[in-house]
Parts: C-alpha cells; sequence; structure tokens
DNA sequence: CAACAAATGTGAGCACTGCTCTTGACTTTC
DNA sequence: GAAAGTCAAGAGCAGTGCTCACATTTGTTG
C-alpha cells in the first residue's frame, strides 16, 4: 500500500504537474527571500510576480491569494526549524539529556537570529488579517515542543527528572487536548512536569523573542551569549534536569 | 522653579495650540481604536482620517506619517500598561514582595489580553519599515522590567532574596548600559540576581505571549488562569522570592 | 475693524497593494 | 484536426501612504 504522497495522487505526475510545482515552489522560494528582507507583512505578491519575471494576476494561478502563500511559508519555516532543532538534538547522544536540551535551546536561538522575519511570522504578532489554518500547520509547528516534551520524556523515565519541589507542585488541570497528545506520544511524565515543560518552552520563546525583537533596548547586555547560556541553564534546572549525572560529564560548553 | 511640562515651553499655550493638541489627541483615540480593532500592521491614516471626518491629507497637517501615529500609540500604550502596573504593584503593602510580584504578573497578562492588539505592537514581531525612536519609547517602554527590577531589589535590600543556587550562579557581563541605570535606579541587587531577574522578566513575556498570541493550539490547556498562576509562582521561585516571610502570611490565592 | 499671515482643510495625483475578470495564446487529449 | 484544458496578459476596481497647489478659515495685529 505505497502511501508516500501526501494527498491521495495514484497516478504518476504528468509533465504539466511537474512543471506546475515547479512554479510552485519558485514562489515559495522567491516569497521565502521577500519574507526574510522585508518581514510577513510587508509580504507582496506583485513583487513575487515581478522576481518570478511573470505579470501579478498569473501568480493567482498557483497561489490562491497572499494567504494561501503566507500559509505555505510558515509550514516552510517551520520545518526548517523542526529539521535544524532535530539534527542539533540528535547529534549528542540519547542518555545526555542535559547536553540535548542545550542543543535544543540553542538552535532555536541560532535560527531565529538567522532568520528574524520568519521567526516573527511563527512566534511574534499575528499578521493582521492572516489566521493560519490549523489542519495544516499545527503538525509542523508543533514540531519544536514535541521534541521538548519527549527529551523530558525520557529523562523523566531515566530517572534523572527532579520532581518539582516547592509551590510548583500543583497540579495543572490539562484539556482533553493536551491528554490526547500525552496519550498518543506515550509520554509518561505526569502533568506537573508537563506544565513544567510548558513554562520552560515559553520562556526559552520568551528570552530568544526578546533578543530577536531588539526588546533589551539598545545593547542592555554586553555578552547576550553568556546571558543566553545563564538563561538555559536556569532554565533546566527549572525543568528538572541534573547535569551531574550526564554520561559526558560536564558539558564542554 | 516650575518645570511641570515635558518641553520647555515657557509661554501658556494659544487657542490654536490648544485646537491642535485636542485634533492631535482625537488622532491618537481613534488610531488606538483601530488599532485595538484591526492590529498594527493594518493601522490606516485615511481610515483614521474618515473617521476624523476630514479629508485623508489633512492629518498630515497634526501627525507627520504612519510611522509617526504608530509612535505615538506605542508611547500610549506603554503608559497605560506602566499605570496599571503601577497601580496593582502598589495596591499591596510594600513588604509583601511575593504578592506584588504576583500583582505585576498578572496586571501584564490582564491588560495584554484585553488589548491583544496593542501587546502584539509593544512585545510582538516588528512593524514592517518601521523602527520605534529609542529616544522617544525607552523612557515608557521600560517602566514595566523597572517595576520588577525596584521590586527584587527592595526584596534583596530586606533580605528576603534567595542568592541564586547551583549553576545559575554564574556571572553575566553586564554592558555599561545596564550598570548605568543600575546605578541611577540605586539599585543594590548583585549582577547575578540581575541577570536572574531578566529571566524572570523574558519568561513572564514568553508565557504571556503563548497565550495572547496563540500560539498554545486550539486550546491545549482547559484553565489557563490557573496555569498561569502556576507559573507566576514557578518564577517567583526562580526569581529567589520566599513567600512564607509575607507579612500576610500566605496569599489569598 | 480691517488687513495680514499663519494655520488648516481640500482635492487631484502618483505609486503601490490585493484581487477579479476578460481575452488571447498555447498545450494536451480525444 | 478539433475539442478541452491550461496559462499568461492586461485592464480595472478599491484600497493604501504621501505630496502638492490651491482655497478657506482663524487668530493676531496695525
Amino acid at each position: 500500500m505505497p502511501q508516500n504522497p501526501s494527498l491521495p495522487s495514484t497516478k504518476p505526475p504528468t509533465p504539466r504537474e511537474r512543471a506546475r510545482a515547479r512554479t510552485i515552489e519558485d514562489i515559495v522560494r522567491l516569497g521565502r527571500e521577500h519574507l526574510a528582507l522585508h518581514g510577513a507583512a510587508a509580504l507582496s505578491l506583485r513583487a513575487v510576480a515581478r522576481d518570478l519575471g511573470v505579470v501579478s494576476s498569473a501568480v493567482y494561478r498557483y497561489v490562491e491569494n497572499r494567504e494561501e502563500l503566507l500559509t505555505l511559508l510558515l509550514i516552510d519555516a517551520y520545518n526548517e526549524l523542526g529539521d535544524e532543532v532535530d539534527a542539533a538534538v540528535a547529534a549528542l547522544p540519547e542518555a545526555d539529556f542535559s547536553g540535548r536540551f542545550n542543543a535544543l535551546g540553542s538552535a532555536v536561538r541560532r535560527w531565529a537570529l538567522r532568520e528574524p522575519a520568519r521567526y516573527g511570522l511563527l512566534f511574534g504578532s499575528p499578521v493582521p488579517g492572516y489566521r493560519a489554518p490549523a489542519e495544516r500547520t499545527t503538525g509542523p509547528g508543533t514540531r519544536v515542543i514535541y521534541a521538548l516534551m519527549a527529551l523530558l520524556d525520557g529523562a523523566y523515565r531515566a530517572g534523572r527528572l527532579a520532581a518539582p519541589g516547592g509551590r510548583a507542585a500543583v497540579a495543572v488541570p490539562l484539556a482533553a487536548d493536551l491528554e490526547r497528545i500525552r496519550a498518543g506520544m506515550g509520554l509518561a511524565v505526569p502533568d506537573g512536569l508537563l506544565a513544567r515543560g510548558a513554562l520552560v518552552w515559553t520562556s526559552l520563546f520568551g528570552a530568544i523573542s526578546f533578543e530577536v525583537f531588539g526588546q533589551y533596548g539598545a545593547d542592555t547586555f554586553a555578552a547576550p551569549e553568556e546571558l543566553f547560556a545563564h538563561h538555559l541553564a536556569a532554565l533546566a534546572d527549572l525543568a528538572g534536569l541534573d547535569p551531574s549525572a550526564d554520561p559526558a560529564g560536564r558539558r564542554p560548553e
């Protein structure tokens, strides 16, 4: 039962379909460049058409409207970020939970600083008049948080995740949605740690956003790299990760 | 030496100046409504002019361009947020550091959920082609982080701020900018705690942004209020605040 | 009070945007 | 070869930011 492609496409692609797919690829590529250069809200279909060497109305043959192109670029960006995070995490041994946590956070930050406009499309204020279609974006859009949750779950199963202490040990009610996800992923980590993982994830996002969006003021901190490393260490602590138990010993930074 | 007004305005305002100021106020008010309704990037000077009952080119007599209006709205929003945060913090006794921390975080979240578009203008992805003029926005834009830092500094002076333990006790190099601010505010809190305060601030921002911008997916968490309270408690822990030493005892909620 | 000058409002116009529609040309298929 | 399907072109509509010449209002001053 060969079910590789996304949609039920039983017949092989005709030359027309191939050319069409190539044109759409070109449009997405040009759109990605415009997006990276001028930001999401300034993305212009007419400018993309000009760069494509075609009249503006022609691109509407391939892309329904501007929102459709934004959705394509959104998925594209989510997948590029997800790929880089997955690669960075997989480059370390599975049992090196602290190292993998650092790699995940650093990979997100690295991509965000390299692609600030695309990062803003994913995690910034929503583009006016644009609502991302959940049925197409939730998949790629949850890859990083899934990776983080899988990482914490692995640490929990290995007994390397400290239980949350203090006031933070409050039970947090989870919606059926997340409960289903937890069951679907086969996560063993209890609710409290899941909530803490969510806090760690949003905190990581907040620290990166401040740096990417320039909220830190002109240059408040002399060494943003070191500050981020400091934040990552504190967040690892917050997540309950214990670096002393890492197989590779102390991380070589 | 009466130096109340902002700029060196020695003479009393003429009726012309008063009418002009009133018109600018109207423009800002209408702009605020449009901003709250349709978002920052969709703010249209022509639409504001229509609502003002005037032809579009007339508003350029009062506002240099769209960026100028955005700057006015930015300052307006920063000040409204700052006012609400200050009021929420001042409503609790000065020595109730944990309570004040909770009040600060809750006030930010409340304002952000009530004014998502304006929150997005302040803390979301930058509006394309718009760069906030630092000399006009840094003042109002730093009110909340100043309030947080003052809060932590007060707790530190009162001996109620635990020193950061674990790996997080790393010294973080501060730029001359922040060092000057620290001296100007008369902060006693050491560098490590300042860096931790920055992490707490960005983490708070991240948690609120995820909720405001709908990054949590459809409705992943059933009770966002409780989740946020959970996050706030964890962040207070992270900041080093000790609720058990509060004068009012356990916070009611 | 009248005259002047400054401030303000008007409307046309330019260049840009998203998007629709008709027309003509081209390619694939029957 | 004819029919069907696909595609690009160009005109056009409504909207945007912004400029400019012109007209009007308005406060001040001789």
